[in-house]
DNA sequence: CGGTATCCGCTTCGATACTG
DNA sequence: CAGTATCGAAGCGGATACCG
């Protein structure tokens, strides 16, 4: 199964302290909205009002949040041309794009079995 | 770069629908620590004391609402003893094998990375 | 040992309004 | 068009205490 937790922590003590570059970059990556922009990026550039619709239910508070976090990570880049009325585009680096090589099968079996999973809220 | 956001959304409209169930399913497995827990049973099965040291960082409330939510979702299987004192054991499932075996490579490759992209806390 | 129950602060988030 | 500012509400998550 590739490289397990044991062998991962065998070779790298520390990996998973709370305070390892790693969890940071978890949170980030793998956050709620982190993943779904990530994922709409995959389609190549776009612009905020394209990432608005398509990130379905992010609030424009959430979307400038994480577009500034993923940007400052390195994953996103950003083009902004001085016109009016202004012109943003984002797309992913080229270290984004790596990840999201890795991230893709992950998402498309997700979306293949989350039916099956899909827990029932339970009743309040 | 195997099967984008457009393809996908092509392929099956509304799986990024917030009421999808797709979206659930990211929330479990791509929590803070639905991640980490998973992580941690890539090395086998484990007791809730092992588990709670593994994950460093996890509270006991964190830690038994994680292992509820992915033992509902089908992905961990707990295996406990009627025994005194209590012996209770976690495991990944099938599925949750299949889950983690994509999974690990993006791991591994944070892992590598994440000294790289570690943002710097911005000063308050 | 392996949890559950309760309280509570503190962040996170969404809605709205506003700006360059 | 592409954001920032502000403000409540919600819920995430930790600490503590207790149970089988």
């Amino acid at each position: 199964m590739s490289v397990s937790f044991e062998q991962m922590r065998a070779a790298r003590p520390g990996v998973f302290s709370p305070q390892c570059a790693t969890r940071l970059v978890l949170d980030h990556v793998m956050s709620r909205w982190g993943v779904l922009v990530l994922w709409a990026l995959t389609g190549g550039t776009k612009r905020w009002g394209t990432l608005r619709r398509d990130v379905e239910g992010i609030s424009e508070k959430m979307l400038a949040a994480t577009l500034r976090q993923l940007t400052a990570d390195g994953l996103v880049h950003r083009d902004a041309r001085a016109t009016v009325p202004p012109h943003v585009e984002y797309r992913l680096t080229e270290r984004g794009q790596e990840l999201m090589a890795l991230m893709l099968p992950l998402m498309e079996w997700i979306a293949n079995n989350a039916d099956e999973i899909a827990t029932p809220q339970p009743a309040p």
